[in-house]
DNA sequence: AGCGGAACCTGTCGGC
DNA sequence: TGCCGACAGGTTCCGC
């Protein structure tokens, strides 16, 4: 579930674990992720305390006491299960860490598209891994954001998913902000006045605090859940409702396949 | 240079 | 019941 608001919620569950904690296990169960996890994980953090979790885009970076810092990614099924007491290991855990006197953490991931790097500080957190803005700040680069989109032929709905525009918006809120903002996935850059760019920043501020929000609200149960976070499912507009009713219009919703990925939207209310 | 499509990997679901 | 293809919230690489 990872999109930039379950990233966030992700390292807020996290700092609420192990924040201060000392690491005081780690063990590679299975490497091979996106990336392979660094041998010299163990070496490097053992013993160290938590400083900061931070998210950028939607990496999460834990910062420890020493000059390294741990960065995850949970590409499409990446997931922390949080335990009070020594778990069994399951098909898919990668990695085991164990903070404090009985907190323990199994970095789980079904498809292998997550990662778990390190990083030597400082890091340039602006310009980490060539991402562009993050949604909290992207009123003030508006001007920005809105001249790049305007010089680009290619549609909204890929424009939205390029990381190195705005930071952490994925495919489920790509098409969430667009039917708020009216504007057809299909639509191309160059084709859409800077007027309705704009309302669509708005729009990508609004729905990615909303999701935080009740991310937020469901993370109480992140321990308990062992990481099977099913959130803000029922907030959604248009994801998943080809063949419902638009909650506008009563038009139905259809599905298309942009760049292999699938968008939903209103062909009355967006154009 | 910038774009779309394929590839990476595993699980699930619907159709036949 | 079983097999097969399509699909899933992401990123990167490879051609055109």
């Amino acid at each position: 579930m990872p999109e930039l608001p379950e990233v966030e919620t992700v390292c807020k569950g996290l700092s609420e674990k192990i924040l201060k904690k000392k690491l005081k296990e780690l063990k590679i169960l299975n490497p091979y992720l996106r990336t392979k996890i660094p041998v010299k994980i163990e070496s490097l953090f053992l013993g160290r305390h938590v400083k900061k979790i931070i998210r950028r885009g939607k990496n999460g970076l834990i910062f420890f006491n020493c000059n390294y810092v741990i960065i995850f990614h949970l590409g499409m099924t990446g997931k922390f299960k949080i335990f009070l007491k020594k778990p069994f290991f399951e098909k898919h855990d990668h990695l085991f860490m164990k903070f404090g006197k009985s907190c323990y953490l199994l970095f789980n991931d079904i498809r292998k598209f997550g990662s778990i790097d390190i990083m030597r500080v400082p890091i340039d957190i602006i310009c980490f891994r060539g991402l562009g803005h993050e949604p909290k700040v992207i009123n003030s680069f508006a001007n920005d954001i809105c001249t790049k989109i305007r010089n680009s032929r290619r549609n909204i709905k890929n424009i939205l998913l390029d990381q190195s525009i705005i930071a952490g918006i994925g495919n489920i809120y790509a098409s969430e902000i667009l039917f708020r903002s009216g504007i057809s996935p299909i639509a191309k850059g160059n084709n859409i006045s800077k007027k309705r760019l704009e309302r669509m920043i708005i729009e990508v501020e609004n729905v990615l605090d909303l999701a935080i929000e009740k991310g937020g609200s469901t993370i109480k149960n992140y321990s308990n859940t062992e990481g099977s976070l099913g959130y803000f499912q029922n907030n959604l507009l248009v994801y998943d409702r080809e063949g419902l009713s638009c909650l506008i219009c009563k038009n139905l919703i259809i599905k298309i396949k942009q760049s292999g990925r699938s968008s939903y939207y209103c062909r009355k209310c967006q154009r």
